[in-house]
DNA sequence: CCATTATATGTCATATTCGACATAATGTCA
DNA sequence: TGACATTATGTCGAATATGACATATAATGG
């Protein structure tokens, strides 16, 4: 992994280990990382489409809008569950889930969106 | 949620609330439920095919025999993020893991695995 | 501008998940 | 059968994620 990239990630306060031992775990937990980047601006845009606050989503999900902010900004405190959790309550299916979960987020700018 | 439904649910380790403010989430937990035990089966089969021992994948992912265990038989004490380290680090792609996630578990008999 | 609402950030006690270990259960093969 | 490898299960202290709360920082609109 290059440093610059694991600089990235750890300012961002997710913990990488470097020890030689754990070469091979990096690729897993950059993949871990994407997949939370993912999820977290889906789980923010699918509760705007619904027009939905952060504090109704927490209520919905049994949380706190400090944790519902602190997914959708994917810190590095906030496990996969609590993200699948949060795409359910908001009516995304299995099969979209996995989508996100399987392709990374494309950011688009207003030309495409059209914004 | 049927009762007998969340009784297989609890049998298998997983806590289900019942209380009726929580009645929106049995099926959030519903999903991530069947997620896992897609997730197990896969690592279990993909380690199988890699012909690797529990032992030895737990290795990899600097964990333990009897956590490789508990994640293949989807013991509720496993998190999803295990599940993809593990997966990772079984050589499965993200897009793979994200088809998993997203799709049940289908077993299939002999006759179509022909074993 | 101010007031109000929404979102972000930091901290903390509690709850959950962790790897490790012991040991039981199952499988394999001679 | 017995010896050996592999997998399953239970438990425990340590590590991590949790909701709650306070509070800071936008964003909204009047």
């Amino acid at each position: 992994m290059k440093a610059s990239k694991q600089k990235k990630i750890e300012a961002a306060g997710w913990k990488v280990g470097s020890a030689s031992e754990f070469l091979e775990l990096s690729d897993a937990e950059e993949m871990l990382v994407n997949m939370k980047l993912s999820l977290a601006a889906n789980v923010k845009t699918m509760r705007q489409q619904v027009k939905m606050t952060q504090q109704e989503l927490a209520k919905r999900i049994g949380s706190s809008q400090s944790r519902v902010a602190k997914m959708e900004v994917a810190d590095g405190s906030v496990s996969m569950e609590l993200f699948v959790r949060s795409l359910a309550s908001l009516g995304v299916s299995r099969s979209q889930i996995g989508k996100i979960v399987g392709a990374r987020v494309v950011k688009r700018n207003r030309a495409t969106t059209g914004l």
